[in-house]
RNA sequence: UCCCCGAUAGCUCAAUAGGUAGAGCGAGCGGCUGUUAACCGCUAGGUCCUAGGUUCGAGCCCUAGUCGGGGAGCCA
């Protein structure tokens, strides 16, 4: 039997099941709706029969028979108040088992709730439990827990309000990163994941192999990469930037959007090494359309994720960082302020604050640095432009001056660092002297020149960290509880 | 990778000057209650991270390691 007929029958099959035995569908003058949690509370129909599915949160009991269970299904930060009597089927059997953790299915009236602490609570009529959850061993408790403990547990934090609020909140803000893009024509290029080009050494690489790692021949004691799977070294990326430059080059204002990964040893709470990043890339873009854009992104996504998730917002200012809003309303509703390597440089010397680390021009600026701009002294996002060429990438366009190049970093409170960008180099001859000052090959980047050969235009982009947004959205500390499963260095269970 | 801090009950922590462990929450049982961080009472629950060492005696002191946290560098 072909395929495809399989598939057929199977589905009707399926169809047929669903007709006859599902009860919520079956012999019921009412209708029967089914709901998710977020629908119901918001729900206006009073009086009608409703379906709803999920997890116990909790569960409290009257001797009197009955039980109010909070039911949850991950669509909203709130739950639905349950209350199941004798008059249900089968309760006094099951009660026992109705623990935190455990899921079920409801069905019965929704009704207007008499008491406060919420607007609507279903009356049940069935009850059905699907999956108990032993109340000794479950391990998410009826109180709270410590992020460090719950990233032990990262199969089950996202049964948490914090953690359901962060990935709703994540969703969003992909689909608001995306809605931003599209508005504009640009165009989505999916940028490969495993790459043999050595990118702009943005940072050290993980390999992909199939060698066998013990008995792989060597020659004149360096692994013989032509008998691997591409035919030569082959890494994860660590930027789709020069693939973006491509298409940017060809099809016009493009983006990337995946993940990226970094082997560098980095311990600290704004790292992992497997991480999001967002990459557009523009033609007949400078430096200043390119910083322009990026403003407007920063202000646009953060504006949405507000609008998307109300509930879940008002939970993190609430309990994890009652700054949260405020910081996010500073930066939507003022312009970002620009400034020059060099006059930020200016202000660092003069400003009579004591810095672990002297500034002089030509180094780049220290954490303590940026935080001092951006927190201290001016208090609201902050892109500073223009660095030094000897401190940035062979592909950032050398200005007039000879000594900096258009690179700019938008710095934020709290964050610091969340997109650094630049306007790249389009004349072929300096793109192959910073080439040679940085110590590349350009035949390794043949590729790449092409682009400065061939009908070479203008053009700028910049990298943002999905995972960065994130913190400044939630006001969580540690990047590793905004990404459902984080890797880094001896870290990559679930 | 470097610097600092930590690891004790399911979870969060306490244990005075080295004298062989306690609380809160959670869980179980009972009571009370249209309850909602419920409340009140009782009960159970611990190779004090691992391996060595010092000592009559180590949760506590020493050494090494593992894991976790904070900061730095690298950056997104």
């Amino acid at each position: 039997m072909c395929y495809l007929a399989r598939r057929a029958i199977q589905h009707a099959g399926f169809s047929k099941h669903r007709n006859f035995t599902d009860s919520a569908f079956q012999n019921t003058d009412e209708i029967m709706q089914r709901l998710k949690v977020a629908q119901a509370l918001k729900s206006t129909s009073v009086g009608i029969e409703v379906d709803v599915r999920g997890w116990i949160r909790t569960k409290r009991e009257s001797k009197q028979g009955f039980a109010f269970l909070e039911l949850n299904d991950g669509s909203s930060m709130g739950n639905l108040q349950v209350i199941v009597d004798g008059s249900v089927p089968g309760f006094a059997d099951i009660n026992k088992q109705l623990t935190t953790g455990s899921s079920v299915r409801v069905t019965g009236e929704l009704k207007e709730s008499p008491a406060a602490g919420q607007r609507v609570e279903v009356h049940a009529k069935t009850l059905e439990l699907y999956g108990t959850a032993d109340a000794e061993k479950f391990p998410l408790q009826k109180k709270r827990h410590s992020f460090e403990f719950l990233r032990e547990i990262a199969h089950l934090r996202p049964r948490t309000n914090t953690f359901g609020a962060i990935f709703r909140v994540r969703n969003a803000l992909s689909r608001a990163i995306h809605n931003f893009f599209q508005s504009r024509g640009f165009l989505y290029v999916h940028s490969p994941i495993i790459t043999t080009s050595d990118a702009e050494g943005a940072g050290a690489m993980f390999h992909v192999t199939t060698l066998d790692m013990v008995k792989r021949k060597l020659v004149d004691g360096q692994v013989d990469y032509t008998e691997d799977f591409f035919g030569k070294k082959a890494s994860l990326t660590v930027s789709g930037q020069l693939e973006g430059e491509i298409f940017a080059t060809s099809l016009g204002d493009c983006y990337t959007f995946g993940p990226t990964f970094r082997a560098e040893n980095s311990n600290t709470t704004r790292h992992l090494a497997e991480f999001w990043m967002i990459e557009p890339e523009m033609p007949f873009y400078d430096l200043q359309d390119n910083m322009n854009l990026a403003e407007s992104f920063i202000r646009e996504i953060l504006t949405e994720v507000l609008a998307a998730c109300p509930e879940d917002m008002a939970f993190f200012n609430e309990r994890i960082d009652n700054t949260v809003m405020a910081t996010l309303r500073n930066i939507i509703d003022n312009d970002f302020l620009r400034l020059s390597y060099t006059e930020a440089v200016e202000i660092l010397m003069t400003c009579g604050e004591k810095f672990d680390y002297p500034v002089e021009w030509g180094t780049d600026l220290q954490s303590e640095h940026e935080r001092y701009l951006t927190e201290k002294k001016f208090g609201k996002p902050i892109i500073l432009y223009d660095y030094p060429r000897q401190i940035k990438s062979f592909y950032m366009r050398v200005n007039e001056d000879g000594k900096t190049v258009r690179a700019m970093d938008v710095l934020v409170p709290r964050v610091g660092e969340i997109i650094g960008g630049s306007q790249r180099e389009e004349r072929l001859d300096v793109l192959l002297e910073r080439m040679q000052e940085c110590g590349l090959n350009p035949e390794d980047y043949w590729w790449y020149v092409d682009l400065r050969r061939y009908g070479s235009v203008p053009h700028s982009g910049f990298g943002l960290g999905l995972e960065r947004v994130m913190l400044l959205l939630t006001g969580m500390a540690n990047i590793r509880d905004v990404i459902p499963f984080p890797r880094t260095p001896k870290n990559a269970d679930f």
